[in-house]
DNA sequence: ATTATCTATAGATCTATAGATAATGC
DNA sequence: ATTATCTATAGATCTATAGATAATGC
């Protein structure tokens, strides 16, 4: 077994526990940042507090991380790619079908994601160059919703009323207390989609 | 003329240049305050620098807010009450007319802002005791669309999806580099709230 | 020898307070 | 006397680097 998930640790000991101990040092740092990032801001998110949180030294993140931005670039590249990925295996079927199939599966990883890192896709942070990345991958996912609304007969805002409804379940995650179960939710998503496109 | 954007100054003269000659300090403060956290966030933005914009010393600040929460506190309040004032003179409406009058209105609010302050909606850092108040008048104002959309047959969820496509709007503003004028897209996502809805 | 941690710290902030100062108002 | 600024600074951070150390792997 050649995996990092084994026993059997190499170099110098945590003096604190494994947050996941199943996972890697980085998996761990990257699941402590999601949670931290997503519920008190990147800005206000302190390294230390990553480093506590993951059971290490605030400086041991630099060996896994150049720095602080590139731990959240990972965090954000990795929730748009599976939509965008997903995205381009619609094309055999009916720009209304496929319409409904990516708001359905984008609103599923959404809603699968541990933490709710869809809320830094907000974040003013991302504005900056070491985001550039990850903003054109969201801005190409934009760019599919668009098309397809064309495609099925919709007018260039309603693309974006689309794309901005299935991001919608971010808010609603962060603000309400209860949410139907993802499955139930997808499916009201997506059929609330057809219904802003008008027809069939 | 005991209006305070009149001459003749009352105390120590500022070293620096007026931001808005005709405002008062604590204008002038909220508006720096509001471009510097819509842009770049509110905890990566420093007193040092809302201070610079303004024209005045960062400890100045402090004569006119008891602490950088609450500059925030005061814009986020500024922003919801509008919205939430105005929907309570939509009684006389059939639902479905209060509902599209109200999106109307909302969107109107979140495009005239000088800076896409709506942003601040979104930011982790309200979740914290100061900013109360603002979640309340939010929660109050969905709380509105929610029972809009319900006495016009809509769903709960429906509710919710209007609500925020409402508030989509200020991610549009932020991603879009041209935006249809304001008139024109006010209509539109109200038309787009109907069409959620599904009846007339 | 390599890996993954540790301790220690430099240097750069950042918020908020204390107290001085330069105007107007009375 | 009051107002609205200023200068100076305390005290608390925060990020990232340098170099030591405690494991395993060969």
């Amino acid at each position: 077994m050649s995996s990092p998930t084994s026993a059997a640790p190499v170099g110098r000991p945590r003096s604190g526990a494994r947050r996941l101990p199943a996972a890697t040092a980085r998996e761990e740092i990257l699941d402590a940042a999601a949670e931290l990032f997503a519920s008190r801001g990147y800005a206000a998110t302190s390294t230390r507090l990553i480093a506590e949180r993951v059971g290490i030294r605030q400086a041991s993140l630099y060996y896994h991380f150049a720095n602080k931005e590139q731990i959240l670039a990972e965090l954000l590249e990795s929730t748009v790619r599976p939509s965008l990925t997903f995205a381009a295996s619609l094309s055999a079927r009916s720009p209304a079908d496929a319409l409904h199939t990516l708001v359905h599966y984008d609103v599923g990883v959404l809603l699968a994601a541990p933490w709710n890192i869809g809320i830094l896709y907000a974040l003013p942070e991302i504005a900056s160059e070491p985001f550039a990345q990850f903003r054109r991958e969201r801005e190409a996912l934009r760019a599919v919703y668009r098309s397809l609304t064309a495609a099925a007969g919709g007018s260039a805002l309603t693309g974006e009323f689309i794309f901005g409804l299935a991001e919608n379940v971010i808010g609603m995650r962060r603000d309400l207390s209860t949410l139907p179960p993802a499955d139930a939710l997808q499916d009201a998503v997506a059929d609330a989609a057809l219904r802003l496109l008008g027809a069939a």
